[in-house]
DNA sequence: CAGTCATTTCGTTATTTGACGAAATAACAA
DNA sequence: TTGTTATTTCGTCAAATAACGAAATGACTG
């Protein structure tokens, strides 16, 4: 019950189930995902942290950045099913695809111009 | 979007997924929900009409009670998805067991002693 | 009709949540 | 080392949520 309240109570926010919808087909790393939303780095940073003590992400760190990814197949049932629903009930939204086409702007950059962009606002 | 975000808010609260696996084999009436979780009569009327809201349950009502049981096969793919994820989730859970134990009881009991046991308190 | 009774609605209160900015941390670069 | 950069942690504030009791509603009962 622990788990399964971790991952719906992660899931009763929009802007984390945007952030699943985003990572379907690639990993992100925190500054295209802070990009895409237009949050501070510290409420994504958040929202990137309520996911993972979910299971619902995992990451791996590389270089200066941390990248974001779904879980690989070694995931607990319960997380495989819940990013499946997700998937299927959410993945048609209208936002789901107005943040697919921002995402492909934003992965046009390269990482180091766009964390860089950030910066100067 | 708007309706799956219904549904895991809905969701969030560990209640109200308590009551949906309450419903699994039949239907309640609230004044036996409101026995098993021992809130008051108003927060449970709340608990059920979010569910209600979010199409995760619905409601019939007769004599002097109001019923509600898990939707039935009009109800949306994701509305039933969400349910069956649900219970294979959380239905095993040690929280479940007891909830399914002490419904056992109040299912031997007459709505109508039950309903007045309530009030004597 | 007047009185019960089951449930819902409303208003209040304490707690949780989501946003931010500032400061801390960790990794790289000069 | 010293400074820069990407991310996280912490503290704060406003808004949302979950609990309650009191009052309203709607349906049966006498």
């Amino acid at each position: 019950m622990r788990e399964f309240m971790a991952i719906t109570k992660a899931l009763s926010d929009p802007s984390r189930v945007r952030i699943l919808l985003a990572l379907r087909r690639r990993e992100l790393c925190v500054c295209q995902i802070t990009e895409l939303f237009g949050f501070a780095p510290s409420t994504m940073s958040k929202h990137l942290s309520i996911l993972h003590h979910a299971g619902l992400i995992q990451s791996r760190k590389s270089e200066r950045w941390v990248y974001y990814r779904l879980p690989d197949r070694s995931a607990s049932v319960v997380v495989r099913e819940a990013i499946a629903w997700v998937r299927k009930s959410a993945g048609d939204a209208p936002q789901a695809a107005k943040d697919r086409t921002a995402l492909k702007q934003i992965l046009k950059l390269d990482p180091r111009t766009l964390c860089r962009r950030q910066l100067r606002r």
